[in-house]
DNA sequence: CGTTTATATGCCTTGACACGTATATGCTCT
DNA sequence: AGAGCATATACGTGTCAAGGCATATAAACG
């Protein structure tokens, strides 16, 4: 899965999809990349289940599934309560720096 | 920053850092692999910034760093509203269904 | 000092994968 | 049926990265 997204013209692919449904013939010329080369990271994509297609006459219209996309998300939980974590600290800090600065003022400004 | 999680061992050593920070013999012992590998994966993980490490005599702490996985974070963000919209939508369906459901419920009751 | 402990690095091989080019498949329209 | 467009696939090639093993660096400790 995350050998899927690694890729950057796949990352290209499904930003450029999470607009609206592409043809692979306007994914070639919106990203300038050959068709084979679009067409191979589809087939990735498609078995990877982050894209599904349907037919329309010769053209293939691709569209975005969310659920691999959902579990890289799931992934991340544990980091984001990490990160937020430190956030809430360093407010912390800042406040009581804040809150000591505030005192400061107030004892000299007594004086 | 996608190629270093694309990485099974990495993932396994940022999952291990999440909870508090490790030395290299310690994640060695715990994800069962040999040492050269693990230092050979926190050094890419440190030089992209994934981690950082504090020198306590032989020992290297290494703890996790929050921006890198803060931007995969960030470029998932499209992705995020795509599929909270999808379910939105699913959602009003589901609404709509059971709403005529009891519709349809009332009306046979008044025959 | 020499030895042990902790970590880093160098070299080599192997495998995976992305790309280019060519070609195949399949649909449409005249 | 034939020509042309849209997409898929096959094959050969080059590159890059991970793993195994040996070795280097460096600190602690007796």
């Amino acid at each position: 899965m995350f050998e899927i997204i690694a890729e950057p013209n796949r990352r290209a692919i499904l930003s450029l999809l999470v607009s609206s449904e592409q043809s692979v013939g306007e994914i070639e010329r919106q990203l300038r990349m050959p068709q084979p080369t679009v067409s191979k990271h589809l087939r990735v994509l498609r078995e990877a289940g982050f894209v599904e297609a349907t037919v329309d006459a010769q053209r293939r219209l691709y569209r975005l599934k969310p659920e691999p996309l959902q579990e890289v998300d799931a992934w991340l939980a544990p980091f984001r309560r990490f990160w937020s974590a430190h956030l809430d600290a360093l407010e912390r800090h800042l406040d009581r720096m804040a809150q000591s600065t505030r005192t400061k003022r107030k004892t000299r400004r007594r004086k």
